[in-house]
RNA sequence: AAAGGAAGUUAUGGUCAUUUAAAAAAGCGUAUUCAAAAAAGUAUAGACAAAUAAUAGAAUUUAGAAAGUGGGGGGAGGAAAGUCCGAACACCAUAAAGCGGUAGUGGGUAACGCCCACCCUUUUGCUGGUAACGGUAAAAGAGGACCAGUUCCACAGAGACUAUACAAGUCAGUGCUGCGCACUGCAAAUUCAAAAUUCAAAACAUUAAAUUCCAAAUAAAUUAUUUGUGAUUUGUGAUUUUGGACUUAUAAUUUUCAGCGCGUAGCGCUGGCCAAAUGUGAAAAGUGUUAAGGUGUGCUGUGCUGAAUACGGGAUAUCCCUUCAGCGUAACGCUUCUUAACUCGGCUCCUGGUGACAGGAUGUCGUGGUAAACUCUACCUGGUGCAAUGCUAAAUUUGGUAAGCAGCAUGAGCUGUUUGGCAACAAACAGUCAAGAUAGAUGAUCAUCAUCCAUCACUUUUAGAAAAAGUGAGGGAAUACAAAAUUCGGCUUAUCAGUUUGCUUGGACA
RNA sequence: CGGGGUGUGGCGCAGUUGGCUAGCGCGCGUCGUUUGGGACGAUGAGGUCGUGGGUUCGAGUCCCACCACCCCGA
């Protein structure tokens, strides 16, 4: 879990970045990503009811996905609010696959130090 | 297949997070809070709007304390799911009706469409009976009312529920049409038919005349007379036929049309009788079953009579077997009627039960199905839902949008024992406090152990195999179904392994 | 948390109210037509009406439960 300063939590702010906001799709996960007035990132991962009915599959991914995060938050630029939106088609995939694909997102997209 | 249960949620360790309550050691450290000093009673009027009064009152800096971090404790389910039903709670409304829901009886419950017990019905197994049907066990059942009214019941069938209908048959009356017969009228065509008179021709008749053949008789002798018969001619005619003329009634006949009558056929209409069986269909005018008798009928056998001689066979050769038809008869089947016995149900009465209902008695009766069709009856039912709602909110009051907090975890609670009750369940006593997030916590990842799965090898049991158990090897799964969203009570659905119960199959022993 | 709708042949839809033949268009197969193709004509196949129960003589249709998909409100 990612600590309370660095979650993203108004709807008011996502509505924003949803608006706003720049995207980059990768074969696995939507992001949409603006630059925020503060020192710090905040992140949200969204996983839609289209990609499982099953809500321990939904959780599963959006805790995986939430810790990747958490462990490479020192490599990301500060300054952004990030969505995740994740696609149905990362259900089967890995941690590791998972890992690997965010990381490649978030480089193409240019938030990485 | 069912039941109940939820077995790694405290298995161990490494790395890294999140939420929460109480208490607090070191270290770290100042975003937040507190009080102190300065700033300063200065700026400002403090997210928004309006009003009032002249109050309220920072930021920032310094050094502290609390708090934070750190350390330790707790943290998803039997279904948290589907959202089908019932409640709690909150606000709004509050007269009735309507909409909607439920439906055997009694009980349980805060309540329920849930649960328990019982009743009834149905199905299946076993069983008694010839059968209708009865008894028993298990399973299932949305199980009020079709004597309030309405709807629907395909096809088939006379008819699907008022048997005054429809169809067929039959009788009577009657209409139309066709045909036949008779009559009447109009028109057209044909004939002038018929009668009277008259003329002509032909036929016929002639007891008119003449001539003549033949025969007979008489007289004479080769002819005459007479008679008869036939022929011819002429004449005649109350005759017939044909043709012509004229007169009368203007007629008759035929055809068409129209009218009327009778008969007959067809098609209708009205009324009466019949309205049953077979058959149709899921169901047939209504409780069924059995027995006896009667009626009808089907099939088979058989006897008699008649017919046939195509095929086949025989022979004593216009026949027999055979085939067909009719009549009789016997057995069997089916239908219906009568009688008897039994059976099911309703009504009435009695008995038992809180009740649904059950048992019995006597007599009597025998109303199609469909309400998961409208409907009727009885009972229940106001609406919106925790994103309800309340509170805070930089002077005060009013408003209440953003935001925050509460609502929100002590409850129709859980565990155990005892008592009451067939049970559901209730009461008493004792113990106990066990998640609370809000872009949404209760975890992510790596390794190990336990557990499970199938495969292979070995060992034990056995005569041997199979099966089972154990050991080992390498491999797989890392647990199924699935994650609180205000909270409870149910229902429904999903679910790996193991357990229990029932059923089925195989093996061994008796 | 609550409300509504759809599911019928490969595709798009009728039939459901009011129970008794499962149909239409496009597509597909075969044949004809054409030098060939298209168009046209003829002909044929293809459905357990989303799944499972129930009511009924009879269910695509009525009732119940479930599954999948779509839409809406706070």
């Amino acid at each position: 879990m990612l600590p309370a300063s660095k979650r993203l939590t108004k709807d008011k702010d996502i509505k924003r970045v949803n608006k706003a906001g720049q995207s980059y799709f990768s074969p696995l996960f939507k992001l949409k990503y603006l630059a925020n007035d503060k020192s710090l990132s905040r992140f949200t991962v969204v996983v839609s009811n289209k990609v499982s009915k099953k809500a321990v599959l939904r959780n599963r991914l959006r805790r995986q996905l939430r810790e990747i995060i958490r462990l490479n938050l020192k490599k990301i630029k500060s300054g952004h609010d990030i969505i995740v939106s994740v696609k149905s088609q990362s259900l089967g995939k890995t941690y590791q696959d998972l890992e690997n694909s965010l990381n490649l997102a978030l480089k193409k997209s240019k938030l990485l130090k």
